[in-house]
RNA sequence: GCCGGGGUAGCUCAGUGGUAGAGCGAAGGACUGAAAAUCCUUGCGUCGCCAGUCCGAUUCUGGCCCUCGGCA
C-alpha cells in the first residue's frame, strides 16, 4: 500500500496519529525516512527532528567512516546542530563493520533516544540495515569466518565458482536451491553458517531460512519516502555528482587512498572506486565521471527495488518535498516545544 | 560538384535472398553478519525512402534523401 503526502499538515497529523497507535501498542514509534541517494532524505529528515523533537540515527552503510564527508554525502557541521546524528563519521575506514553489528548499535541508539524523551527517526538509504530494525531480523548465530572467506575465494578461483556452491549443496541443500551459484558472496555466508549449524547441530534448525519477527520488535515504524521521477532523480544524481567534485571530492579520494587500501568496503563506494581508477591513471576523469554517475544511478535502482518490498510506505512526492520541509520548520515556534511529543509515565 | 565509405535495437556495430543478432546502455528482480557490495532475468526493431527483379528483399538492381572522409 502506498499513499501520498502533499502538505506538512497531512504529514503532521499522520504522525501524531501513528504516536498514539504506538503507545497504545506499547511499541517505540520510529520515523523512517527512506528514498534512493540524493533524493533529500537528510534535509527532510532535519525539519522532522526539528518539528517533532527528534534525534536521527543513520540507515547509511557507508556515511559511517571517517574521512569521507563529501563523497557519502554526510550531513553538514550545520545540519548536526540542528538536529543530533547518530551512527555518522564514527569508524576509521579500515575498521571491519557488519549488519549484525550495526543493528546493535542503531537499537541501543533508537532506545536511548526514546528514553530521554525524544523520537527517534531512522535516515538513510541501506534497505539491509533498515529492514534489519523495521523488520527486527533474528540474526543467526555465526561470525563472519575470514579464513573461511579467503579459503572460498580461492577454491572459486581456481576451481570456479561452481565448485563452491557444490559445498554448499552437500551441507545445506535448501540455501544451495536459494542462492544462485555465481553469486560467490552469499554462497561463502551460507557456508559460514552451515558449518557452524553442523558444530551445533543439537540446536539447529537444519535448512531454514533466515528469519524476522517484526511483532516482537520494540520499535513501530513509519515509513516516509521520499519518491521523484526517474527522469529528475538522475538529474539530481547528476547535478548532486557535479557539486561534490566542486567541493573537492578529488582530494578526499586522493587523500583515502594514500592512507588505506583500495579494496576495502569503505574505499569501494561509489566515487571513490571510480576516481580511484583516474587517480591510478587507468582511465580518464571524463570516464571516471560518467562511470560514477552510471553506477550511482544503478544503486539508485537497487535501492528503489528495495523500498517496494515495504509493506506500507507514505510517500512524498519531491516537488513538495521543500514546502514540506520549509512548513515544518516554521509552524513550530522555536523553542517553545508545543508540537513535541509529550512523554509518557 | 566529383570520387569513395556508410545508413540495421537508445548508442557502437555484426549479419542473411525466406522479415535479424552482439557488446554497451536501459528496464525488472533477488537480497539476514562485505550491502554504495554481490548476483539473476529481459532485445519485433517501418534493417534510410521510393520503385524494380523475384514465389519471396533488410539482403540484388535503379533512383532519391541523409551522413562521414578525400579532391575541388
Amino acid at each position: 500500500m502506498n499513499t501520498s503526502i502533499t502538505t506538512a499538515s497531512q504529514l503532521i497529523k499522520l504522525v501524531d496519529s501513528h504516536l498514539k497507535t504506538a503507545k497504545r501498542q506499547r511499541k517505540i514509534p520510529l520515523l523512517a525516512v527512506i528514498g534512493p541517494t540524493a533524493s533529500g532524505k537528510t534535509a527532510f529528515g532535519i525539519a522532522l527532528a526539528s518539528h517533532f523533537n527528534g534525534e536521527i540515527v543513520s540507515s547509511d552503510s557507508r556515511q559511517i567512516y571517517r574521512g569521507m564527508m563529501i563523497g557519502t554525502a554526510q550531513p553538514t557541521a550545520k545540519e548536526k546542530a540542528q538536529a543530533r546524528h547518530y551512527l555518522v563519521d564514527f569508524l576509521e575506514p579500515d575498521q571491519p563493520f557488519n549488519l549484525a553489528e550495526y543493528q546493535r548499535l542503531a537499537t541501543a541508539k533508537l532506545q536511548d533516544i526514546e528514553k530521554r524523551g525524544k523520537l527517534p527517526l531512522l535516515v538513510g538509504g541501506t534497505g539491509l540495515y533498515i529492514s534489519s530494525i523495521t523488520e527486527n531480523y533474528l540474526l543467526p548465530d555465526s561470525q563472519p569466518d575470514q579464513e573461511l572467506r579467503l579459503k572460498m575465494n580461492k577454491l572459486a578461483e581456481e576451481q570456479g565458482k561452481e565448485a563452491v556452491h557444490l559445498l554448499l549443496e552437500k551441507l545445506d541443500p535448501e540455501a544451495a536451491k536459494r542462492i544462485h551459484h555465481n553469486n560467490l558472496r552469499y554462497v561463502i555466508r551460507a557456508l559460514e553458517i552451515a558449518c557452524r549449524k553442523k558444530k551445533f547441530s543439537a540446536v539447529s534448525t537444519a535448512g531454514q531460512s533466515p528469519d524476522k519477527s517484526p511483532e516482537q520488535s520494540p520499535f513501530y515504524p513509519l515509513f516516509l519516502e521520499v519518491r521523484w521521477p526517474r527522469e529528475i532523480l538522475y538529474q539530481r544524481i547528476e547535478k548532486r555528482i557535479d557539486q561534490q567534485m566542486e567541493q573537492g571530492l578529488l582530494k578526499e579520494v586522493k587523500n583515502l587512498l594514500t592512507k588505506y587500501d583500495e579494496n576495502l568496503p569503505s574505499i569501494s563506494s561509489l566515487g571513490y572506486r571510480e576516481l580511484g581508477l583516474y587517480l591510478q591513471d587507468k582511465i580518464t576523469l571524463a570516464d571516471a565521471l560518467e562511470l560514477f554517475k552510471k553506477n550511482t544511478r544503478n544503486f539508485a535502482k537497487r535501492q528503489l527495488t528495495w523500498f517496494r518490498k515495504f509493506p506500507q510506505v507514505y510517500s512524498i512526492p519531491g516537488e513538495a518535498l521543500s514546502e514540506v520541509i520549509n512548513d515544518l520548520l516554521t509552524v513550530r515556534p522555536a523553542g517553545t516545544g508545543k508540537t513535541a511529543r509529550p512523554k509518557e509515565k
